[in-house]
DNA sequence: CTGAAAGCGCTTACAG
DNA sequence: CTGAAAGCGCTTACAG
């Protein structure tokens, strides 16, 4: 059977509170003693059990997070940063692809609840917001990528979408485009929202137009990409320059153009967003706005980690759970420049 | 305060054994009862403690998952499957990404010991097998995408990768291509080592000769994948058709053809494996040898599933364990056809 | 059908 | 510097 606490103590001479000490780096223990201890636990291939120790009332050492769709190579990317940097930090990370889905986010947040994980961090839309609303579970929890919705308690880490939109207008306008389109996800996001709105921004301020019918809202998948573009691209005035807010769109973009043989990016720019390993790897690559996965990813983790410590520092059995001002921090992105834009041909 | 056992119990007038009962669906309790313990346990929001009952022995109903790197797609994909089996059994599922590092995987199979995971699947390599040879920790395991070392009591479910190799080299033959070349992961990897004997029995059958100089070694990124392929086609009797041992290593050799002006499929077809997101999504897409990572997955999650219930069954603080006779199950790997393959050009 | 009691492997005041 | 004891929230024989 597995050492336990006992076993050590036993073969130490000692008491558990003692092994207990050494364990966890309290108290103060004689330096002869420690040692002798720390050798026993060596030779017994003792792991304390993190399961016993969370009974007491100590971190479970596990995070949840919460992302739509594991394969996507976006949330992939995020969830690497999350996991790594929770590693480092001495967390292991549960997984949950809740694609987007209520009753699923509702069972997730349940399970993690009661495996007690010390943090949340959702990465998903939550179309009912009262599950987060009623954070009657005080978990601590960050919003990554997205907002928190008013009243949650919950830090957000997020890119910063505005700006992103703007940098893609203003490479766009540099080329020379002035008819240009949007394809987007859903604007309920808030961060395809703010996408479109810093784009939008942008041309504003240099008197250029966005007509309504030239931004439209679809799913996430490259086959809704392809249709919204199709359409775009048989419009009389054909627009010149595409902007999608994420890389699978951008990427139906693309086969929508090849489809209809409008050379890219001769006869149509594209800029994308979120700058995942599939805009390196189509042809021709795409300009895309980089968000800041890895540092997003660590911040999230960091910004939970800060809330456990100013917990711990306060009494026990406190009737009420005081929270961490809530943050909110977001990270600059960066506008990959590669073949999918050039400036418009000339006409006639 | 969260509820706990205790408060449910004295609130229905019962024992927490009673209580304990109703919620694992054990021993006679009289209808009225359990409808009104039920009552009470949703009106105090009552969610048991996993962390407390996992201690009493049961399960932690947590599986760990190591692989190497999650967002590489087709670990994603993986990811993905194993997570949505799991979820379905009850199940979480830790990830551990272990960036093929031996440190790292000691020490994230240190951690899921300590977190007393109910299984582990393991899709890393592991090049220190006596990680896992002195399976000293007793976890139920399944290899996933890779052979179990000799004498690890471990499942194995793989794709067959050997078929996958032949059904590529058909496809090329039957194309009538004989100038074949491959770009392969470390021949370490037994996947790799398959699939290229499957890939070499099929040539051998027709005669044709896979000259060594054409079987190439690298890392799996696909700057390893444009290395080699600029290499190859570079020969003087260049070949005109490559088997890539990954999407990512073919999306390389569509770079170093392109780099070399050479059109595909006209002068090169290009034959990948995998069939993740990405062989879709180049251009031309690629013809992939597709795993069938749904499946793969989900059965590595009921290997293990099995395993708990032969435990189960024995008798409680048994001296030495009783292994379930260790399993291997290949799934069949499927063709998909796409625009990278074609008929050589007829020279002359 | 129901309950008292021991035990799972730790941590934490509290005494000494 | 060290230890006895209570407690974390459950489950499991065992008795009734």
């Amino acid at each position: 059977m597995k050492a336990t606490i006992y076993d050590i103590a036993k073969e130490a001479g000692v008491s558990i509170a003692t092994v207990s000490k050494v364990i966890n780096a309290k108290g103060k223990i004689s330096q002869e003693k420690r040692s002798e201890i720390i050798a026993i636990m060596d030779r017994l291939n003792y792991q304390p059990s993190v399961i016993a120790s969370a009974l007491t009332g100590k971190h479970t050492y596990t995070l949840g997070l919460l992302i739509p769709d594991i394969a996507n190579p976006f949330f992939a990317e995020v969830a690497r940063a999350v996991e790594q940097r929770g590693h480092e930090l001495g967390y292991s990370v549960i997984i949950c692809g809740t694609d987007n889905r209520n009753e699923r986010i509702e069972q997730y947040i349940s399970v993690l609840r009661q495996k007690q994980v010390d943090g949340i961090i959702i990465g998903t839309g939550v179309g009912d917001t009262s599950i987060l609303r009623d954070n009657a579970w005080s978990i601590p929890t960050v919003m990554i990528g997205r907002e928190a919705y008013a009243g949650a308690k919950a830090h957000t880490v997020v890119s910063d979408d505005r700006q992103g939109g703007r940098d893609a207008a203003e490479h766009l306008l540099g080329l020379g485009h002035r008819r240009l389109a949007v394809v987007s996800e859903s604007l309920e996001i808030s961060s395809s929202r703010e996408r479109l709105r810093g784009f939008r921004e942008r041309l504003d301020e240099q008197g250029i137009e966005l007509p309504l019918d030239h931004v439209r809202q679809c799913k996430y998948r490259v086959e809704d990409g392809r249709r919204q573009a199709r359409e775009l691209l048989a419009l009389p005035e054909r627009p010149t320059a595409l902007f999608c807010c994420n890389d699978l769109l951008a990427i139906g973009a693309l086969q929508a153009a090849k489809e209809a043989d409008i050379a890219i990016p001769q006869e149509l720019s594209v800029v994308s967003f979120d700058n995942t390993i599939l805009a390196s790897v189509t042809d021709p690559p795409l300009t895309s706005v980089a968000q800041p996965v890895e540092k997003l990813g660590a911040t999230a983790v960091e910004l939970l980690l800060h809330d456990f410590r100013e917990r711990q520092s306060q009494p026990r059995r406190a009737q009420t759970v005081q929270w961490a001002q809530p943050q909110r921090i977001a990270l600059r992105t960066e506008l990959i420049v590669r073949a999918s834009t050039a400036a418009p041909r000339s006409r006639g």
